[in-house]
DNA sequence: GAGTCAATGTCATATTTTATGACACGAAAA
DNA sequence: TTTTCGTGTCATAAAATATGACATTGACTC
């Protein structure tokens, strides 16, 4: 399965394509990148491309923010994510990336500001995962 | 697996990407179009856009070329798959598409100007299926 | 050897796409 | 009300692509 890894993380659209795959403006994408939420790459002519592991995230902040997220939140499950995926080398880790999502993300949004939001906005059990 | 070949038939990468994926330069992915080996779609504002299926299209004829066939070789070897595709439908087919093509291969190979050329150049038993 | 043809290189010009920075705006927060 | 956040929009510059023309190279023919 390492080939199939290396060809996920392969930065090879352009953001036209990934707006359409994403539905979301080149304006927002870059905005989310200006946030740090994502980290795009470049090529020789210093146009931003980007891999379908970019598109699995860009659609999963599109998630969050119809949660009612916001960029500080999202940013946050990512460095946790991050933070989980270092201490994960000299632990055997009981707990799945699954579960670490499910659990961080209800911390953040039972902690950010989601008073007076309908709770019907958001589905059991957390984000898609 | 009806979702993973739309995916692998989605026009999603511009001519630039295609030409690293490929080690080919525009001007032969375009010549082969214009001969009619692959057929592009385009965007909105008239640019090339490739499938995956493109990509494995023209990474074929490479081989193809490599092999000693010429544009002529390769059309009619897409236009016997062609045939075969639709023939496909009224009869149960005994031929996989690997022996179809490994078939028709030997043939165009026996057939054409191969004379004089190194056999070692050939790989038994056909080309990469 | 000269000519021909197939596949590809190269160049010029026009159009499309993208990058960047600035300003605007509506909704939510303070 | 005033800020802040996420996004829209616009102007300008640069990169990527389309197209057509001409050049080149190798193989084949005569």
């Amino acid at each position: 399965m390492k080939e199939k890894e290396l060809r996920r993380s392969m930065s090879v659209f352009p953001i036209g394509t990934v707006m359409k795959l994403t539905d979301l403006t080149a304006r927002q994408i870059r905005y989310y990148e200006e946030q740090d939420l994502i980290h795009t790459e470049r090529n020789e002519g210093n146009r931003r491309m980007y891999s379908l592991n970019d598109i699995d995230v860009l659609l999963e902040i599109k998630d969050y923010l119809t949660d009612g997220l916001n960029m500080a939140g999202i940013k946050r499950i990512y460095e946790m994510q991050e933070k989980e995926k270092l201490s994960f080398q000299n632990s055997t880790h009981q707990l799945t990336d699954h579960d670490v999502r499910r659990i961080l993300y209800d911390e953040i949004v039972s902690q950010s500001g989601m008073i007076g939001k309908s709770k019907d906005s958001f589905q059991s059990g957390g984000p898609r995962l």
